[in-house]
DNA sequence: ATATGTGAAAGCATTCACAGCT
DNA sequence: AGCTGTGAATGCTTTCACATAT
């Protein structure tokens, strides 16, 4: 996959583009509070990095700051929002709707982000048709009519490891070409899909080791 | 925080760190399957990485491979395991039991992996003493005592953000060294404790990034 | 033949220091 | 004076090539 290139054409690391949602996330929240400019060590801080890293993060973007002063919340919002895309609302569906995407459908995070979960499916004939807060589940055998119809971009796996694979390579055939997979296994996708994966137990696991190396 | 040194005195890259949890699950799954021996270029494939970059990660163990046949299963998931402090079953709670928390207390990974759920805490009266899928949810008053009483080593939090970082100043003052926080805030902990973020917004953000790249 | 273990090289990411604005 | 923007330096990580072992 191309990195994306910033207006002189220099490429955007990824370790940046993992902290430009972080640094978002702070600044709307600091417009909430009626702040209207940041210093770099200020964000950073709440971001859990440092100045130097950010303003460098942002440079890749081009200049949205002042010198002596720091940076307009709104307008820096605004830029780092437009360069992810993250400016539009977006479809989501979530496939498997045991106890994680019950879960997830209810999580409010997702709609304050622009993310609109709008289909839960499921294979269980038990949970076809009904309703979970407002959201109709649907037979994963209708996938494909369901994505088309309510132009579905992005997908969320919470099926069990066994049937993860499977679920993948139908959404792919659907069109679909983000994936965010809850299930412990690890995705074969071609090069034209992005996959992410979420595995709980794993970060547990790290989390453990380095805890260890703590006394 | 220091690196755990290997017997030759060399530091372990925390990249290391984070795909040995990966190769322990896929051997494990050999190991069911009865596979005994895996060269590396099998393993790193199922993991989603490469046979060098492998090698080079065990390295960093010691020389557990046979050359010209490879791994033997049993005994390189044995190593990871002890390397890692993972090869004894290990206490944790659940702070939080709305549904994100409900849906952890039922998750099987955690078992499988050696973690045990021994305990759920919330603020909400109506929780609280109810059993959820035969697990107590204890008062978060509660907290210290029970932590000691069933020697919890680490806590994940799945509280609103509002309320993450009291409850995780709270895990610290009773003797809590490792937290998992679902809370989408960073948050702020002393040197001798790991915390670890996962905020699912932000992991959307990322992924519906990379897809706009595709185009 | 076949696959590991590992220096050396190449590729990324972070930190630093300071010039350049306000 | 204060804070941004950025080349240069430092530190990490991945990739490569091949000596080494079965």
């Amino acid at each position: 996959m191309d990195k994306k290139k910033t207006s002189k054409g220099k490429k955007i690391p990824k370790a940046t583009i993992i902290r430009l949602p972080v640094y978002l996330h702070y600044l709307t929240e600091l417009a909430q509070k009626g702040i209207s400019v940041v210093p770099s060590h200020d964000l950073a801080e709440l971001a859990g990095g440092n100045g130097p890293q950010l303003r460098k993060d942002l440079s890749y973007l081009g200049e949205f700051g002042t010198r002596g002063v720091g940076y307009n919340v709104g307008r820096l919002a605004h830029h780092i929002s437009k360069f992810m895309g993250l400016n539009k609302e977006q479809s989501v569906a979530i496939i498997g709707v045991g106890k994680l995407g019950m879960a997830l459908i209810n999580y409010k995070g997702f709609a304050e982000k622009g993310f609109k979960i709008c289909a839960g499916f499921d294979n269980n004939s038990q949970m076809i048709g009904k309703k979970v807060d407002d959201l109709v589940i649907y037979d994963v055998r209708d996938l494909g009519k369901i994505i088309k119809e309510k132009d579905i971009e992005i997908c969320i796996i919470t099926v069990p490891a066994s049937e993860a694979q499977s679920i993948a390579d139908k959404l792919i055939s659907c069109g679909i070409k983000a994936i965010l997979n809850f299930a412990p296994i690890f995705l074969k996708v071609p090069d034209d899909v992005v996959a992410c994966q979420i595995d709980l137990s794993i970060e547990l696991q790290i989390l453990s080791f380095y805890r260890t190396l703590l006394k």
